[in-house]
DNA sequence: CGCATCCCCTGCCTGC
DNA sequence: TGCAGGCAGGGGATGC
């Protein structure tokens, strides 16, 4: 499920509910997603209070009052949904499939308030780990990160420094990464085309000989800045099973202008196109030939 | 190094 | 209706 604009839409709905109280009991139930739970996770955790709740690209990071963080990635099927549990209180209908709740977590206020934060994720691509004080910073899957699309290091000369000597197609460098954290697949074909490139162009061609940004590419990078913000906007795209903390629907995906639209009309005023389907690295792409390039 | 391929896992949809 | 095959928002290992 998640791209960036996803995994904001989840951490602004948790955060009300996180943060400031306190684990009172964290279940697990089993020993592993996408890799072993964190040693002693358990121990480590039940007690504390959590004070933020962030994120950083596709990570949720839960920042405990001693520093000490849990990091979770919501792989392609993960999602968080908030519980009350106070007696008698109505909430919303369990839509997933309980054999799929993994871990959850009971929080209580310094109000006496409760609610269950439950993590189900069906396919087990997703993870989370723990890390000590000071540590978040060394985090190995953090340290590589490029910048968030949604801040101020992002921009045209910086890609077209990072582009100037590479000759992959600019489909794959928007995935990495290393190049800009957050972007996935939804989002990547959405500001190829509004940007007007094609998927398979090499980078390196939207760079201009004194290794300047080209007009296409100071697109691509106003592009990118706008589908991801009127996603976050939308609260998101809901696939298939993806819902809010709440249960409510993201709505970006009414707004896609090529992704799973494949044989459908190019939105392009004046284009004339049909959106097709190609594979790159094993994924689909979806674009307009006739006026991405 | 960069890139493609395959894989992790479950569920859903399509076509036969 | 059943079943096989393909596909899915991510990312890590491997091999060329």
């Amino acid at each position: 499920m998640p791209e960036l604009p996803e995994v904001e839409t989840v951490r602004r709905g948790l955060a009300p509910h996180m943060e400031g109280r306190r684990v009172r009991r964290l279940t697990l139930n089993r020993p592993d997603l996408r890799f072993p739970l964190p040693e002693g996770f358990r121990d480590r955790v039940e007690g504390r209070r959590i004070v933020q709740l962030s994120r950083r690209a596709k990570y949720l990071v839960m920042t405990f009052e001693d520093e000490r963080a849990i990091i979770a990635h919501l792989g392609m099927s993960g999602s968080f949904r908030i519980e009350d549990t106070i007696p008698g209180v109505f909430h919303h209908a369990r839509s997933k499939d309980q054999a799929h709740d993994h871990v959850i977590f009971d929080l209580a206020g310094d109000d006496g308030a409760t609610v269950r934060i439950i993590y189900n994720d069906p396919r087990r691509f997703g993870f989370m780990d723990l890390v000590e004080p000071g540590e978040l910073d060394r985090y190995p899957a953090f340290a590589a990160l490029g910048p968030e699309p949604t801040g101020n290091l992002l921009s045209a000369d910086y890609l077209a420094e990072r582009f100037r000597t590479k000759k992959s197609p600019i489909k794959a460098a928007l995935l990495d990464q290393r190049v800009i954290a957050g972007l996935g697949n939804i989002y990547v074909c959405e500001a190829l085309h509004r940007s007007g490139i094609g998927p398979e162009r090499a980078v390196h061609t939207l760079v201009t000989r004194t290794g300047r940004a080209s007009a296409r590419l100071e697109d691509l990078t106003r592009a990118i800045r706008e589908v991801i913000a009127e996603a976050i906007e939308a609260g998101g795209s809901s696939l298939r099973d993806h819902i809010q903390t709440d249960g409510s629907l993201g709505y970006f995906q009414h707004r896609f202008r090529v992704y799973d639209r494949e044989g459908e009309p190019c939105p392009t005023p004046g284009c004339r196109g049909i959106v097709s389907r190609i594979v790159q690295s094993g994924r689909s792409t979806f674009h307009c030939a006739a006026c991405q390039a």
